[in-house]
DNA sequence: CTCAGCCTATCGTTTTTTCAGATTGCTTTT
DNA sequence: AAAAGCAATCTGAAAAAACGATAGGCTGAG
């Protein structure tokens, strides 16, 4: 039951046969099949049936394969901790909004860039879902999202609480006055926006249909199109505050139970909460005073 | 990062030297050295400080530890989880409290054995506290226990419901009258009783003090020593019915908050349930309708 | 102070395990 | 029928692990 052994046991059952998993473990097959031959031996159960197009896992493969998994992150975990002595350092790859990444992420950088220079720090956009996917898949060590996540193997804790505020072209006295005849036109960010699901709420509460999503990569293009009159967009106030006060586009206020949301920090409650992590997190609470 | 090579450093860490170590592990003292020392290389970190006794855990060492103590608990279950196949079978170990394996375990052992023959089964009685402890350290499965026990790394299921009484000698109205100037002599099964913590109580209710505490290995022996007026003890009602039936002893029945107390199975959260015990615990729920 | 006892580090040798390459046999596809 | 893809097996080479002996350091008893 060695460590490399369940190594090659994964690969093999990912890539379904064991000269796909020899090329990938950088080995020869010959050695795959003996490794998989030692772990049946000591197992004392077939864990792949063998067939011409490849291998199988068995029902006994089925029920290994997810200890094998465990006990990887398991021993890359006893690496990181072991390593961590207590000062951060190392990288640091989190997930977060692209709002929340430009409005509240962005400034506490450079305070924490200073205070911890041997962090490697890496900051990815994505929405909620793909931020916890990634948080789950062990890409991101954590994530701040759209909460509540409420997700059994996530630890989430209430960072900044966010007013979302409808933009509009400027002169229009009102939501409704946007939307001509009960549709929208909506400029968003990305396709699968950070707000989405709370952007549909406030235009199915008001009747208005929704004919195209308008995407654009930046928020200065955004802010262009809504000026401009092409689309409305719903943001977070404290984003789009410097724009509206240029007076180039109007805010409209949305009812609290439609405009509230809060950005929660989700990471993996089993996992080792690295230094560089946990400096972050005391560093985002400390600055966080002015959400 | 291998598994023998953290099996050696537990044991070094747990022995506080590498010639206990290699003792231990069948093997020689330069062997243990090696392997600390590719681990120690590996990590890039020293995990112990060498002195002329032995050796102790350095910091990166004490992080290490608890790695390796799980990455050891999780291979085992590995190899357990793949052979279990869902018929069950092999040893199933599991703790009862004496008057509960007497009372509830024994009589649903015939059929267990019988449905499931392949299975290797033995009881070991303990106190609430010693099997909670033993099923912590993996010695046990499960066990049953006086609940609640709420303990995170445990899953509890409320089993059995018993209702404790007074057992005195015969004649005696009350168990005020059993206590001359307020003293009781208690008999018990065994020094940490399964009940103690529910007799203080009840006895503190009532005023009453214990000035000895009389340890008897058999419930014969505590039917006995009741009968002749010895002491009075207290048992679960099921349990002294045929004894109270025989006209031997007097029994006082207690207000159900005092003689009321759950029996649950607890194990552990995170460990692969066995076919086995699985199998177990649904025998007993389907035959514990008597309760 | 000296020496015995206990401990770890190191080195050379032996044993075991692992790896790599070639071959065989099977099945499917062309 | 030929070709391609796949796993099993065998063999020699390489690497790793285990072993045994020795050296050196520290401690405590005499």
């Amino acid at each position: 039951m060695d460590t490399t052994d369940l190594k090659v046991f994964e690969t093999v059952a990912r890539t379904g046969g064991m000269n796909r998993a020899a090329a990938e473990l950088h080995t020869v097959q010959s050695n795959v099949t003996a490794r998989i031959r030692a772990l049946e031996t000591e197992l004392g159960c077939p864990l792949f049936a063998r067939h011409s197009r490849g291998v199988a896992l068995t029902a006994a493969g089925e029920r290994l394969l997810p200890y094998a998994r465990r006990v990887a992150w398991l021993l890359a975990d006893a690496v990181r901790a072991t390593r961590d002595d207590g000062t951060p350092r190392g990288p640091l790859t989190i997930g977060a909004l692209e709002t929340t990444a430009a409005l509240r992420v962005s400034p506490l950088f450079a305070g924490y860039a200073t205070a911890f220079p041997e962090v490697d720090l890496a900051v990815r956009p994505g929405t909620t879902e793909e931020l916890i996917n990634a948080v789950l898949n062990r890409t991101l060590e954590g994530a701040f999202v759209c909460g509540p996540v409420a997700h059994q193997s996530l630890i989430e804790q209430v960072m900044f609480q966010e007013e979302l505020t409808i933009l509009a072209a400027l002169g229009l006295p009102s939501i409704e006055a946007a939307t001509q005849g009960g549709i929208a036109r909506i400029v968003v960010l990305r396709a699968g926006c950070s707000y989405r699901q709370r952007r549909e709420m406030v235009l199915a509460n008001r009747g208005i249909a929704v004919p195209r999503v308008m995407e654009f990569g930046t928020l200065e293009a955004i802010f262009g199109c809504v000026a401009a009159g092409l689309g409305i967009t719903l943001l977070p106030r404290a984003l789009i505050g410097p724009v509206w006060r240029a007076g180039r586009v109007s805010l409209h206020a949305l009812p609290p139970s439609e405009a509230m949301v809060t950005t929660v920090f989700i990471h993996r409650r089993e996992a080792h909460l690295s230094s560089a992590l946990r400096a972050f997190l005391e560093h985002v609470q400390a600055g966080a005073g002015y959400s």
